[in-house]
DNA sequence: CTACCGATTGACT
DNA sequence: GTCAATCGGTAGA
C-alpha cells in the first residue's frame, strides 16, 4: 500500500504523464507526520518549442533537475514561493509536470498548521499553497520520487470504477506560449486552482 | 556588481 | 474584478 509509481511511469511523453497523474496521490512524510492529497490539476512543460519552460534557453543551475532522471522532483521558487514538478521523459530531455493543486485527504490538521489557515480551499489549491502545506522546498529539488520515502506519488487505493473525467485548458500565469492547451484538471473538483480562461460570466 | 522580472498569492475596490 | 509584495535567478555592464 502506498507503493511509489515506478520510473517507467514518468519516462514517457510529458503530456501523457500530466494527464495520468490526475487522480493519483501525493504523499509527504516528515518527522511531523504524513500528509496525503489527491492530485486534481497539473500542467505540462515541453522539452521543445515551449518558451514557457524554464529550460527553454538551456541548462542552468536552477533547472538542472529537469535534465536529470524521470521520476525525480524539480522544485523551483517564484515570487518567494515554492512549486513542485515531476521530471518526465528520458535523461537529458528537460520536460516536467507542474503539480498545481491537490485535494486534502489525510494530515489535514498538519496542513492547517503549516498554512496558518483553516479554510479547506486555501490549504492546497495552487502550486505554492500545496508546497507550503506539504513542507516542500529546495531541499527536495532533485529528490527521487520512486524511492517511496519522504515524498512520492502512489496509485489511489480502491480506484473509482469510473476513470476520472479530465478537462483541458491553457496554462495559468505563463506569459509565453499562452495558447498551448497543456493544463489538465479533474472536471468539477473544487480544489482546482481556477476555472479555465473564458469561463464564468 | 546592478537591473529586471516571473509556472503566485492574498488583500483590496 | 484589480494590484502589489516578494526575492532568487538570470542577463548584462
Amino acid at each position: 500500500m502506498h507503493e511509489p509509481l515506478p520510473g517507467s511511469f514518468y519516462a514517457r511523453d510529458v503530456v501523457q504523464v500530466a494527464r495520468e497523474i490526475l487522480g493519483k496521490r501525493l504523499v509527504r512524510v516528515t518527522a511531523e507526520g504524513a500528509t496525503i492529497g489527491r492530485i486534481v490539476e497539473a500542467e505540462a512543460y515541453l522539452a521543445r518549442d515551449d518558451p514557457a519552460n524554464h529550460a527553454h534557453r538551456g541548462q542552468t543551475r536552477r533547472n538542472a533537475s529537469m535534465f536529470g532522471p524521470p521520476g525525480h522532483a524539480y522544485v523551483y521558487a517564484i515570487h518567494a514561493r515554492f512549486c513542485l514538478n515531476v521530471v518526465t521523459e528520458p535523461v537529458g530531455v528537460p520536460s516536467a509536470v507542474l503539480v498545481r493543486a491537490v485535494e486534502p485527504l489525510d494530515g489535514v490538521e498538519l496542513m492547517r498548521q503549516r498554512r496558518g489557515t483553516s479554510a479547506p480551499l486555501n490549504l492546497t489549491r495552487g502550486p505554492a499553497r500545496l508546497c507550503e502545506a506539504f513542507a516542500i522546498d529546495y531541499s527536495l529539488d532533485g529528490w527521487d520520487l520512486t524511492r517511496g520515502e519522504e515524498l512520492w506519488v502512489t496509485v489511489e487505493p480502491n480506484s473509482d470504477p469510473q476513470p476520472v473525467q479530465i478537462a483541458t485548458a491553457t496554462r495559468v500565469g505563463v506569459t509565453a506560449a499562452q495558447d498551448l492547451p497543456l493544463r489538465f484538471f479533474i472536471t468539477g473538483n473544487p480544489f482546482v486552482s481556477r476555472p479555465p480562461r473564458g469561463h464564468g460570466r
